[in-house]
DNA sequence: ATGATCACG
DNA sequence: ACGTACGTGATCATT
């Protein structure tokens, strides 16, 4: 039998809307119920495979069930607003999913799906809803999918196992409603009859008629309530039946299920940011050039004599006469030759200014010579390709235009091509300009920005134009050729080059780790009396310690889960063996298990060459990964062991250069507190400082005790003061934390003063801002949510600190490597940890490139303050630190 | 895929 | 009454 889906829309977005954590598109657009329902409508496709679906909605008019009673719905809560906004939003998916949408003037949603349920005999009728009105339309060809907590738990109710699920007939659910009530749809009912009450009578008696009908039969209050409340029992009745007979112009046929979706569809979700629903490709028809007139209207197309596939010996020759190029170089190989078309009126803007661009190429502007070459179509021979990318890569006079120039320069080093020609990287102009978080393809991009993504490489040359022309106004550009892409190069080199490691004690120290992992993990299954349980598995262990063991701990997590975090465990750990097992056992695994096998993993003749994302962060940080470089233990001494690995290359040395409390020092040059101006150029040991100003006493007088506590304070204010956060790490109560705070805001008042500057300004503006102008938007400060906006808070006054220290070191990184360079110096820069570098120098060069490297980094930027550098060395990086 | 845990600045 | 320090990535268990 056919199967057709009947969905309460209006139900079930709400539903959605509740069940799945609010979130925003980047300008701020609530999605997070379209989200939710769309997953929730993919699934049921997945699962049921109907032929036809039909999502009904409301329309908001005075209903026939609300003449009859005032009051009813009306004290409903209204929509919220960010649920409210994305209705229409829905409603454009569902269209570009060709959805059967099916609303009428002065009904409800239930009242449409009620009367499509009996419009179409030959098929099997699945209701989705939220609401439990709906359980009276179930009978042999309708059953009821009911959407319990959340949306992905769902309960279905149909003519077999609905007396058992409700103790009910489905006809009866009216005659429940009219006894019990529904405070959510306002419907009175009796007052003081519930659904145990209202069950019994109608298991007695079958329906409210004839309960009346029995009225004298009925002793007691329950006669008295019922007498009392007929007119309110039989109003409810009304309201409570859903209408199957509201007229409605619709063939089934209108209602068919058409899979696979457009490819507008999956631009839509690229506007709406559903990553995860625009990359399952196989819910889309393919892209057909052209074929998709309806909105072509809006989309651009690239001028159509671009697209001439030519002979090698063509493509050739226009790559020997021309100097720029956008290239993409993912799965589809393309070449655009010549400027980047002019797109729109808006993109006029880019031509204005050249930046620091040498002038000789207008971006945006005329373009002579505007061909691709799509590689494979143009069957071209890996000779033939090597010889292409020659033309275009190794000359110096060339300009390229790439969605992500590392990437490039890598295949091409593959390919023993060196880059140097200048380039432009698309992804770090997106990453100034419209920060997403995440790695994005290209093709998602475009996709986003309303490109055609079939023509790559020009459609490259335009989003270049476009975020070009961003930067400008939003004063990014300079950052962007000052900063992000010289250090695009110079991150390149640092993966080349790579770290050495010590291979053969790295395998010495896993077997170590190992022979541990094994001996304590014996040991504490002992302890437990129990040698099944797994360790690592939180819940499991949660578990054994405090429910077999009965430690004292308490739960923790709202789900109702233990929490054995380590600080959880180190309050135990005097008294309890196992606790202390279990923390060494953790510490090795993870040692042995992130670190040695991590680094194993990745090691390549002797070397672990980290990949450096330039773009991830929202402060303006690099992050590190496969393997990532800038977490290497170092707190524990223990840990400290894995840094011996790292050492430098044959007849060389490390040198390890970081910044002294770069950040505390950018607070007092950026908030301009004379307290901490004058404590940082007389040289003062800062926390000591602090803590005399914030206990009242003499420098001397300083105990460890209260240095420590100053030195978390400051630590605090850098990420935001907050009491409970500080309360936590000195393990005080927060009102005393709390008081920790006012006293260092009394004693460093303009410190207060800046930071709520900061936020004042970051919520009249959207936004905050580094020293080097590097922005970020703080849409949480808008937030209905306290707890996000309190969050917002903390990120605003946070990110102009870590990000103008990010800043400051990629300049100082930059100077190095140029610095370097032009000395013809063999010393290289391998690491970079945030405020700290490693260089690997020859022996014979160290003295010299120490020097640089302190210089390059104090000299970054000039503060009212001392930037000041450690530099160390040793043969490891253990031994440099 | 997501959350818990833990490594770093 | 609630639930919190800022910024990351890797591993493991669990869904």
């Amino acid at each position: 039998m056919e199967k057709l889906i009947l969905i309460d829309g209006n139900s079930l977005l709400n539903r959605a809307y509740f069940a799945t954590p609010h979130f925003t598109t980047k300008d701020g657009l609530p999605t997070n119920a379209v989200f939710g329902f769309i997953k929730l409508f993919l699934k049921i496709l997945g699962d049921l495979h109907p032929e036809y679906a039909v999502v009904a909605f409301d329309l908001r008019a005075p209903t026939f069930r609300h003449k009859m009673y005032d009051g009813y719905k009306a004290t409903r809560k209204p929509m919220p607003d960010d649920l409210a906004v994305q209705l229409p939003v829905l409603k454009e998916c569902l269209s570009l999913m060709n959805i059967k949408i099916c609303e009428k003037e002065g009904y409800e949603a239930d009242d449409v799906i009620g009367s499509l349920s009996r419009m179409f005999p030959s098929v099997q009728n699945y209701i989705y809803t939220g609401d439990r009105d709906s359980y009276q339309l179930v009978n042999e060809n309708t059953c009821v999918c009911f959407t319990r907590k959340g949306v992905s738990d769902i309960l279905l109710l149909n003519n077999e196992n609905f007396r058992e699920e409700t103790g009910l007939c489905p006809a009866q659910i009216i005659d429940l409603k009219s006894l019990m009530g529904d405070s959510s749809d306002n419907i009175p009912g009796v007052p003081g009859i519930g659904e145990k009450m209202a069950k019994k009578l109608l298991g007695e008696y079958d329906d409210l008629q004839n309960i009346y009908a029995h009225l004298d039969e009925i002793k007691g209050a329950v006669h008295d309530k019922l007498a009392n409340n007929r007119d309110s029992a039989e109003m409810s009745a009304v309201l409570a039946t859903i209408d199957t007979k509201v007229p409605l112009e619709i063939e089934l046929e209108d209602c068919r299920v058409k899979m696979p979706f457009s490819a507008a569809l999956r631009r839509k979700f690229a506007a709406l940011e559903f990553r995860i629903l625009y990359a399952d490709e196989s819910l889309y028809e393919k892209e057909t050039n052209g074929s998709d007139a309806s909105d072509a209207a809006d989309r651009l197309s690239p001028p159509s004599e671009i697209f001439n596939v030519r002979s090698f010996e063509e493509i050739q020759e226009k790559i020997e006469n021309n100097r720029r190029f956008c290239v993409v170089w993912g799965d589809k190989k393309q070449i655009y030759v010549g400027n980047p078309a002019p797109t729109q009126a808006g993109d006029a803007h880019a031509d204005a200014s050249e930046g620091s661009d040498d002038g000789q190429g207008k971006v945006g502007t005329e373009y002579e010579i505007a061909e691709m070459v799509d590689l494979f179509s143009g069957g071209i021979n890996e000779r033939d390709m090597r010889g292409i990318l020659q033309a275009i890569f190794q000359k110096e006079e060339n300009t390229v235009v790439l969605y992500g120039a590392k990437d490039m320069m890598h295949a091409l080093r593959r390919m023993d091509i060196e880059m140097l020609c200048d380039y432009e990287d698309v992804s770090l102009l997106k990453y100034l300009t419209d920060y997403s978080g995440r790695e994005e393809e290209l093709a998602f991009v475009l996709d986003a920005y309303g490109l055609p993504s079939e023509h790559l490489a020009w459609s490259l040359g335009v989003l270049y134009a476009r975020l070009r022309a961003k930067a400008e106004e939003t004063g990014t550009l300079e950052l962007y050729y000052t900063m992000e892409k010289p250090l695009c190069r110079v991150l390149f080199d640092m993966e080349c080059q790579g770290v050495c490691i010590d291979e053969t004690s790295l395998h010495r120290l896993g077997k170590e780790y190992a022979a541990r992992v094994e001996s304590v993990s014996r040991r504490i299954h002992e302890l437990a009396g129990d040698d099944t349980f797994n360790i690592n598995s939180a819940k499991q262990l949660g578990n054994i310690l405090f429910e077999k063991l009965g430690i004292k701990g308490g739960k923790k997590s709202k789900n109702g889960a233990y929490s054995s975090s380590v600080d959880i465990l180190e309050k135990l750990a005097p008294e309890h063996e196992i606790v202390r097992e279990i923390l060494e056992y953790r510490k090795i695994q993870k040692l042995n298990s992130t670190y040695v096998e991590g680094l194993k993993s990745c090691l390549r003749e002797g070397r672990v060459h980290t990949t450096y994302m330039q773009n991830i962060t929202s402060t303006g940080r690099l992050s590190s990964k496969n393997p990532n470089l800038q977490n290497i233990p170092v707190r524990t001494e223990e840990g400290r062991e894995i840094r011996k690995l790292f050492i430098a290359g044959e007849g060389r040395v490390l040198l390890d250069a970081d910044y002294s409390q770069i950040e505390l020092r950018l607070l007092a040059h950026m908030s301009g507190c004379r307290e901490l101006i004058d404590a940082y150029r007389a040289g003062k040991d800062i926390h000591r400082d602090t803590a005399a100003k914030v206990y009242g006493v003499r420098e001397e007088e300083v105990t460890p005790a209260m240095r420590r506590s100053a030195k978390a304070v400051n630590f605090g204010i850098i990420y935001g003061e907050s009491a409970f956060g500080l309360s936590q790490t000195l393990d005080i109560t927060p009102t005393r934390a709390a008081e920790f705070i006012q006293r260092y805001f009394e004693a460093y008042p303009t410190v207060k003063d800046y930071l709520n500057g900061t936020v004042a300004f970051a919520k009249e503006h959207g936004y905050v801002t580094t020293l080097f102008g590097r922005k970020r938007e703080i849409p949480e400060l808008k937030s209905p949510n306290y707890n996000v906006r309190q969050f917002g808070e903390r990120a605003a006054m946070n990110m102009p600190l870590q990000g103008s220290s990010a800043d400051i070191i990629k300049i100082a990184m930059i100077a190095v490597w140029k610095e370097l360079k032009a000395r013809g110096m063999r010393s290289r820069l391998i690491l970079q940890v945030h405020d700290e570098l490693l260089l690997d120098a020859p022996e014979e060069e160290a003295e010299e490139a120490a020097e640089l490297l302190k210089e390059c980094m104090e000299g970054a930027v000039e503060l009212s303050v001392p930037l000041t550098v450690e530099v160390s060395r040793g043969k490891s990086w253990f031994e440099a630190k």
